[in-house]
DNA sequence: GAGTTTGAAACT
DNA sequence: CAGTTTCAAACTC
């Protein structure tokens, strides 16, 4: 940017896109630092703020952009650096992993039901989570699991409407929608119209002893890939129960052929579990190198009425050269205990009714560019 | 294309 | 840190 001319219109006229001509004309390698994916109409901003888009993912400005006195470009590069340094003196974060961040931290729409771009979460093709305080959520990808940010319980109701209406065509999301790529057998659950596509309504075990796997076939090319992603591939399973004591969830892996070899892919912990879905950033990332452990049992402890919980199951970071084939399949079982072991004398046995039903909803998120 | 709405970022 | 302002993008007409 040549100046910061008080009178940007003069600008607009004949050459108002001052990047282009920095970065077109004297940095052509430019166009490598920024993916191409962001464009950027910034007027007053300079770019260097996180109003703009290609500041904020980290990219320099490129000839897709028509921003105005436009300092992030190569031809600034210590500007830009400098301005970066002074940011994260206010906050250390501010450009690691910044959309994951931002999904992390969730939006806060309260008009758009987060069913429009204005969205942060939508537009990072990721569902809404605990951490989010949209108010009314219906993200595509999966909406607000938390009933207190959306209207008391209509979310869980939802979730619970949906399933109860086998074939319905509302979806937390299409790609599961569309190809029903959860599928159970029906000697597991014995009704198969309990399942609606992400929506799975289990009876909930009535002692140890019988408790039940649930299998589950998840086709590989519609769920988020286990390979590296900087946005994270978290599949999101969230479950809730009316007047759950106590239970536990035991034995969720997931197991597929993998490039000719039948090999568990198993991250330690396996699968994240917090109440509060925690910070993404607090996840134990897998280094390819590592050697995955065995899988612990996590306990899953609720309360009272309408308690909920949701526990994320995080890949592992696998390099691309590992990635399964379309439509490979990964079965996860999961072991449903109506009990904490080794927690006391176990309840007693409840009744196989509907209140006492154990309500589950996937959430695959695809977190990939889209 | 102009004007409005929206929500994040920046500011006070 | 809560409230306000600024900003750029999304949206509407």
């Amino acid at each position: 940017m040549a100046s910061s001319s008080g009178n940007m219109n003069e600008e607009e006229g004949a050459s108002d896109n001052n990047h282009g001509d920095l970065n077109k004309e004297n940095n052509p390698s430019s166009s490598s630092i920024n993916d191409g994916n962001c464009r950027c109409t910034c007027k007053k901003s300079k770019c260097v703020k996180f109003y703009c888009r290609c500041f904020n993912s980290g990219n320099f400005c490129n000839d897709s952009c028509s921003c105005k006195n436009c300092l992030n470009n190569e031809e600034n590069k210590d500007a830009v650096e400098e301005i970066k340094k002074n940011i994260q003196l206010r906050d250390p974060e501010a450009f690691e992993s910044k959309n994951l961040a931002r999904t992390r931290n969730g939006c806060h729409c309260r008009k758009s039901e987060c069913t429009l771009q204005y969205c942060v979460c939508k537009r990072n093709g990721v569902g809404c989570t605990l951490n989010c305080l949209c108010e009314g959520c219906k993200n595509e990808y999966g909406i607000n699991p938390n009933p207190n940010h959306n209207n008391g319980s209509k979310n869980v109701e939802t979730i619970m409407d949906n399933e109860s209406s086998s074939g319905s065509s509302q979806s937390y999301h299409p790609a599961v929608h569309a190809n029903s790529s959860i599928q159970l057998p029906d000697d597991e659950l014995g009704n198969s119209n309990n399942v609606n596509n992400n929506n799975i309504h289990m009876p909930m075990p009535t002692n140890p002893v019988d408790s039940p796997y649930y299998n589950f076939l998840v086709h590989q090319n519609h769920v988020a890939a286990p390979y590296y992603d900087p946005l994270l591939t978290p599949v999101q399973i969230q479950s809730s129960r009316n007047n759950i004591t106590e239970m536990q969830i035991t034995d969720l892996f997931e197991d597929t052929n993998w490039q000719g070899q039948s090999s568990f892919l198993r991250t330690n912990p396996p699968f994240y579990y917090d109440n509060n879905v925690a910070e993404l950033s607090s996840i134990p990332r897998i280094q390819s190198s590592q050697q995955y452990q065995p899988i612990q049992s996590h306990g899953f402890h609720q309360q009272g009425e309408e308690s909920f919980g949701a526990m994320n199951l995080q890949y592992p970071f696998l390099s691309s050269s590992q990635q399964p084939n379309n439509g490979e399949a990964t079965n996860m079982q999961l072991h449903l205990h109506p009990h904490l072991h080794g927690h006391g004398p176990s309840p007693p046995p409840t009744p196989d009714n509907e209140e006492n039903h154990h309500h589950m909803m996937f959430l695959w998120q695809n977190n990939r560019p889209q």
